[in-house]
RNA sequence: GCCGGCGUGGCGCAGUCCGGUAGCGCAACCGACUUGUAAUCGGUAGGUCGUCGGUUCGAAUCCGACCGCCGGCUCCA
């Protein structure tokens, strides 16, 4: 069993295996003291209980990925002397540092820059710490701007970086002649990494503010072993193919027409209709949940959205004005909820009519800044499947509560089931109303997320304007997470637009708004599921349930009549009479990953019976056209995720 | 908006560095074949090379601006 020296003499045995520092050439090792992840050069005493780290953990793949970090900035310190260092930190699978080089990189220099690593690696530099006070660590870092920034910033809460606030000493890591200021902790030295590779390059403002000078920023991913490496690498391949903007070409689904404009989609009749079928189920089961269908028109007057507050705080993300003859200003919504709430107050309500639940597929339309569009995702203009609740304070929190059970419900009918809440709190500086409001508003949503029973993060200053919300994230098929409902509690838009209720006691009281959007907007829900699905959408979505296909043209009348029988039942079934090959129909059906397709010829229409062919390429033979119908119609009612198993029909 | 990359028929690409007036595959259309579970063969048509301007005898190619797309940053009511 290894054995570790600490500083104070005393010997500490290491577990089995090849944890990050299983050897210490040079007094540096990641270690876990007292649960606590530090380096062990610091163990005050030998009392303190130590466990070096081991890659397999998120831990032990932290402390390597941000080593990897350190080589990365050294090997481009060593290629374009001069380069000012910024800051290195992990990420989700792998990491990046931010560096001001001065020379134009691009692309084509990550190869060049992965090489000078790999020597750097080869050359097994020890990796030392070294703690200095503040004025030693600013005499170290004269010509390093960005790190200089950082040590000023020591001790105060403008902590920033590799350095945590309150500290009054700061750390450097020196390998070979080059130091950096970190925190630490790293591997014993640059042989140790795991298998890496740089991925990306692009540009990122200095401490994340666009008016600050902007770096190069280098992005790499880095793993304990090449198995690691490999499967991430795949895993993102994986996620290319799923890309829903490839799909929704390769498909037939929709596009983005440029002389429409940037962030403004147009669906196609295939993506039309799985559009049309999501949109009709999530009516009906609205319908079911005692929600009124309202509608509004998308643009307003000036006034409505100065009383409403969203021109206040948010005009840079809305369209420029029109200007009408009179000087009179219209402007294209980017929210429904001003509209719902002259509905509302378009006549008196009584505390009877509450909760007062108005639905709409909204159209809105916002200025998304050029850079940030992307697919059917961030667009310019969408529709969100928007209500606005309108209850009393007393029905609240059970209205939340049988909302949240609503969502999950409808959401889970879409094919996902993997969910966590998210509890967004009031931000600092851009909110309205007392904090006695936001509190109330803040702990009915609490209550309403932990009984759910799924895992609740919280969001601290991430709410609207004018309130909190909870929002419902979903993970993917491929473990992607997505952000879908949000719900959120208004006790504002009540006040400026002067809302009340006639109670019981004949009194006027302030109602309580909730705004929701379960999909978030019909664009995005249709992009994550077209991605969830791989755009092999389960049967009752699927654009085309059935494709038949005809062996010669003397079959095509009567399979032109099997395809009305199959069209009578309910099916969406797609007939190829063109003149090509079997093989070449065969691969047609596949390639628009039609669920189920039947090569139909003498040999079936003389027998009564077909063979089914999945789009997983399964075939099932010797079945009557009924049963396949009825089977699949079944599967389609169910809003059957698993495709039919013929042989237990 | 910012940094970097890119824009050639519906789609995927070559040609751009070293200016001399566009080429391939798939798709489409026409014809032959009448086909049995992932691509039959032959032919035809289709592009003012994102847009505008500049340099030049001559621009897909060089320069500039704008539009759009991609990867990030910032933002996301």
């Amino acid at each position: 069993m290894p054995q570790l020296r600490l500083p104070d003499a005393t010997t500490v045995e290491l577990p089995q295996g090849e944890p990050v520092g299983s050897a210490l050439p040079a007094g540096t090792i990641a270690a876990r003291i007292d649960g606590e992840l530090r380096d062990l050069s610091f163990v005050p005493s030998a009392d303190a209980a130590v466990e070096p780290i081991d890659v397999g953990t998120d831990d032990g793949l932290h402390v390597l990925r941000h080593s990897t970090a350190h080589v990365l900035a050294q090997a481009v310190c060593r290629l374009w002397p001069g380069t000012k260092l910024g800051i290195g930190p992990t990420i989700a699978d792998g990491f990046y540092y931010d560096l001001a080089i001065p020379k134009h990189v691009s692309a084509d220099d990550l190869a060049k820059i992965e090489a000078t690593m790999r020597e750097i690696v080869a050359e097994d530099q020890p990796f030392v710490r070294e703690d200095v006070e503040r004025d030693e660590a600013l005499r170290r870092l004269i010509g390093q701007p960005f790190k200089t920034e950082i040590v000023e910033g020591l001790g105060t809460d403008e902590a920033a970086g590799d350095v945590v606030a309150g500290a009054q000493t700061a750390s450097f890591y020196r390998n070979d002649g080059w130091e950096d200021l970190c925190l630490g902790p790293h591997v014993p030295s640059s042989g140790r990494l795991g298998a890496f590779t740089l991925t990306a390059l692009s540009g990122a403002y200095w401490r994340g503010d666009e008016k600050n000078p902007q770096l190069t920023r280098i992005y790499g991913t880095a793993w304990a072993t090449q198995e690691d490496l490999d499967a991430y690498l795949q895993r993102r391949e994986e996620a290319e193919r799923r890309d829903h903007r490839k799909l929704g070409a390769d498909l037939d689904l929709f596009s983005f027409p440029e002389e429409i404009g940037s962030g403004l989609a147009v669906f196609h009749p295939r993506g039309g209709l799985v559009r049309k079928i999501m949109e009709d189920y999530s009516r009906r089961r609205h319908e079911e949940g005692n929600y009124e269908f309202v509608n509004s028109p998308h643009i307003s007057k000036r006034n409505l959205f100065e009383t409403s507050g969203h021109l206040e705080w948010y005009a840079e993300g809305m369209f420029p004005p029109m200007e009408l003859d009179g000087g009179t200003e219209y402007y294209l919504k980017p929210m429904n909820c001003p509209f719902h709430i002259l509905i509302y107050r378009a006549r008196t309500r009584s505390y009877r009519e509450l909760p007062l639940r108005l639905f709409e597929f909204g159209g809105v339309y916002r200025y998304e800044k050029s850079g940030v569009v992307h697919g059917l995702t961030r667009v310019r203009g969408m529709t969100q499947d928007d209500a606005h609740i309108f209850t009393t304070r007393e029905q609240m929190g059970e209205e939340l509560q049988s909302l949240l059970t609503f969502t999950l419900s409808l959401l889970r009918d879409y094919g996902l089931e993997d969910f966590y809440l998210e509890l967004s709190t009031k931000p600092e500086e851009k909110a309205v109303g007392s904090d006695d409001d936001w509190d109330e508003a803040t702990e009915a949503l609490r209550q309403a997320a932990n009984a759910m029973d799924l895992d609740v993060v919280m969001d601290i200053g991430g709410g609207a304007f004018y309130g909190p919300k909870i929002s419902v994230q979903a993970r993917d098929a491929i473990g992607r997470t997505w952000q879908m409902s949000t719900i959120q509690l208004d006790f504002q838009l009540p006040n400026r637009f002067d809302l009340y209720y006639a109670g019981a006691d004949s009194k006027r009281h302030r109602p309580i708004m909730i705004h929701r959007a379960l999909f978030g907007s019909i664009e995005r829900f249709f992009a994550v599921l077209t991605e969830h699905y791989a755009g092999a959408f389960p049967l009752w979505l699927a654009p085309e349930q059935l494709r038949l296909l005809p062996v010669a043209d003397r079959n095509v009348e009567a399979v032109t009549e099997l395809a009305r029988t199959a069209r009578a039942a309910g099916l969406r079934v797609e007939l190829d009479d063109s003149k090509r090959s079997v093989g070449k129909k065969i691969r047609d059906a596949q390639l628009m990953k039609s669920p189920y397709s039947i090569v139909i010829g003498d040999r079936d229409l003389e027998a009564g019976t077909f063979t089914v062919r999945g789009r997983d390429g399964v075939e099932m033979p010797g079945l009557t056209f009924d049963r396949i119908v009825t089977a699949l119609v079944a599967e389609a009612d169910e809003r059957s995720l698993a495709p039919t198993d013929f042989t237990v029909v």
